[in-house]
This record gives structure tokens, sequence and C-alpha cells, in this order.
DNA sequence: TGACCGAAGTTAGCATCTCTCACATGATAT
DNA sequence: ATATCATGTGAGAGATGCTAACTTCGGTCA
């Protein structure tokens, strides 16, 4: 609901965004958290440090979110927007109904979790922000939606189908188990290397072909 | 190395642990942290309000506890060894080499995850702590060596076999992601009701029938 | 135009938390 | 019996989360 275009369409709109004080602090106290989560992990944060980072009081944040959790529940909504984006473009790379399009959607996904593993882990670090906010709820559904997409349209199933239902949420539980793990033990855990590609086109294989032949 | 059996074998041994001023505070103190982190979840802990639960001043932890991490370290530390043991349960309690004790194995996982959410969460928060805390991660390694045992037992090869490796990565991931999105979303997510068990036998299924035939 | 209003930011301050330092205590060893 | 060292206590410094009261500025409307 908010960052939207000016409302105050006709007046001057030189200097596009900077309408008060400091410009718009909300942004920019995301992005200074994210970074410090990305530095410190996702507890070495402080709203007082990612105030000072924004060069303003240490109480300027509260103007602008409630909470401390809510500010993580900030930089959580806008990393599930990317996220999504990211599967999307992942898939839309690649033929539509292909096995290549759903190996894709994992790849942008693991793919995020290594180029973001603080944030990643935050996302889904987050229980007690869950409840109180509904909008993140339904981000994670619309995430899930774009693999439940890609496996319909590969089965040529409609969405909703239960089967599509669960081979997406195999896929997905694989691919995020895969994302955890990998950024969890980055020193080998395993004595046989894996290569994601390949990996997660065996993978999609074999779920999808399983499905196929029951 | 801390506590063993009381070395003044012969003295006084009526109430048996009671050495010093407390009782072995440690231990009270990691069950105290569990306790808070389970019911308030990671973050929403404290030493001073474990000290609290325990009956001690603020200032007592850290005689035992160098760091507040630290303290988590311990909490993870335990945790690792119940659950390898619930691991190892699982397995034995089938016949060696089935694909049930496969599935076993990862059952122990999840019920683990759904028992505890808060410390299974836990264990995998810890970033920090990895990388100063050697024993956590071959205590990470040795629950990773109960699949691949299990995982070796039932194709009939080596431990180190890469293949078994690889097979017991693809569980793992598996099962890791299934508990972690199962605690995360209980809300479904799904349209499609997973049943662990058969869940969990179909995905061993899979995985390891794929391995012995190719 | 100019008085009002509310959003966005500031300083001051309380309660709490982490962690340290000096001190007290008591079990154990000599 | 006494020294010692691990274990506990109390006080306190520094940082943090968050609130309250005040200031400043942009936009609205008589």
């Amino acid at each position: 609901m908010p960052d939207e275009a000016p409302s105050t369409a006709h007046a001057h709109r030189v200097t596009p965004k900077v309408s008060y004080h400091h410009g718009d602090l909300r942004a920019q106290l995301i992005a200074a958290v994210r970074e410090l989560v990305e530095t410190y992990g996702p507890d070495g944060f402080s709203v007082a440090e990612a105030a000072r980072r924004a060069g303003v009081s240490s109480a300027a944040p509260y103007k602008h979110f409630k909470d401390r959790p809510e500010i993580l529940r900030g930089v959580v909504s806008e990393a599930m927007d990317r996220l999504r984006a990211a599967m999307e473009a992942g898939a839309a790379a690649h033929p539509v109904g292909s096995l290549e399009a759903v190996a894709a959607v994992g790849q942008a996904y693991v793919d995020f979790a290594r180029a973001e593993p603080g944030v990643f882990r935050l996302v889904f670090s987050l229980t007690e922000g869950h409840e109180n906010a509904p909008d993140l709820l339904t981000k994670g559904a619309r995430c899930f939606g774009v693999v439940v997409h890609a496996v319909a349209a590969c089965l040529d199933l409609p969405p909703d189908n239960p089967d599509v239902q669960r081979r997406a949420y195999m896929l997905w539980s694989f691919v995020h188990g895969h994302s955890f793990l990998h950024i969890d033990m980055k020193t080998k855990v395993t004595t046989a290397e894996i290569d994601d590609w390949d990996y997660l086109l065996g993978i999609s294989h074999a779920v999808l072909a399983s499905a196929a032949r029951s």
C-alpha cells in the first residue's frame, strides 16, 4: 500500500521522490537492514545501527515501523518479491511445460539462497511475524504458485489438481532442503560433489516422471 | 568433558550430584534456554531470563559460558545428540537394510522438527557459531552418517561410495525441506494432504530404486 | 496569502540486556 | 587448618528497544 506514485500528481515533480525531510527513509532503512542481516546474520542487526547507517536518529525508524520485528518483516516482504520474480524469470527462460522450466525455478531458488544466505535464512526464520502478517503468507503462497504453475504446465494438468500440488510440494521441499543444507554446511558434507543443474534436472525428472507413470 | 561421574568416588554420595553451590547449573541453564527458545522462538531468549529461571544471578551464566552464542551452541549441541539418537533408534526399529529403516530415519527427523520446532530451527540457524565450534560440525556429520549408514545397508554398498553419499544427501535434503516447510507453513500450502510415513517411504523408494537401476 | 494540520524527524529518558570486575563462599587438597 | 580455585553475588558501564514531548516542514483550505 505505501510507496505508490505520488498522490500530488501535478506539483513540481523535480526530484521525484524527495517529498519530506529525508527522502524516502523507509526503503533506505530496509536496504540498510538487508545489508546488516547479510553481513552479521539474522540476529546481528539492530534498529539503532540501521538508523545510524541511514543517517537519522535512533528513534526515526519507529515513525515507519511499529516494531523491530516489523522492520524484519519489511525486509522479508521485499525479499519475497525478488525471489518470486527470480523464479518467474527462470521459468520464462525455457519453453512452457518443459522440464527445464521446472528445474530453472529450482535453480533460481538455490541461486537466491546462495547469493543472499542471510536474507534467505531470515525469510524462513520469521515464525513470530507470520501470524500477524497475512501479506507474507500470501506472498509465500504466490512463490509456491510459481512452482505449481510450472509443474502443471509440464504435466498438462490444471494447477489445482492434487497430484500437481503434491509433486510441486515434493520439488519445493527438495529444493528448499538443498538450499538450506548448501548454505549451512558449506564444508562438504558428502564425498559426492553436487552440480546444481544436473541435480535439479534429475530431481525434477524423477518427481514428474513417476507422476506421469502412476 | 564435564558432568562426569563424581571424581571423589568414596565420599558421602548422598545427593549424588550436589557438589558445588547450586548443583550442576550448566545443564539447568541449557534446559531453561531450550524451554525459552521453544516458547518464544530462537530470538526471544535472554541470558538474564534463563538465569532467573535457574534461580541464580544474571552474572552466573558467564561462569559456564563465555558468550550468549555459546549458550545457544550448548543447546544446539545437546539437541543434536538427541536428534542423532532418535534417528538411530528409528533405524534400529526396522530390519537392517530395509527401505523402512531408511524411511524411519527420515521420520525421526520430521518428528523431532515437529516436537521441538524452536530448537530445530535454532540448530540450523547458527551460522556464526559453526566456524568457532568444530564439535557442532562433527556432530552434524555424525547425524548425516546415520542416513548414509542406512542407505549403504539398503543398497549393499560401502558407506563411502559416492553414489551412496549422493543418494543420502538427496534424502537428507528432502526430509530437511519437508520438515522446514512443515513447521513454517502449518497453514496448508498445498491442497494435497501429506501423510508423513507414506510420503517418506515413497521418497526413499524413488531415490534408492533409481540408484539401483542406473 | 496565511493559518492550520499532520507527517517525519529530533532529543531525552526509562527499562532491559550483555558482559565485566571486584568480592564472597565453600569444597578439596595438602 | 589453611591455601586454592571454581562457582556464585552485586554493582555498574555501555548498548539497545521503544515511548513521550517537542520541533520542523510540506500541503490544504478558508
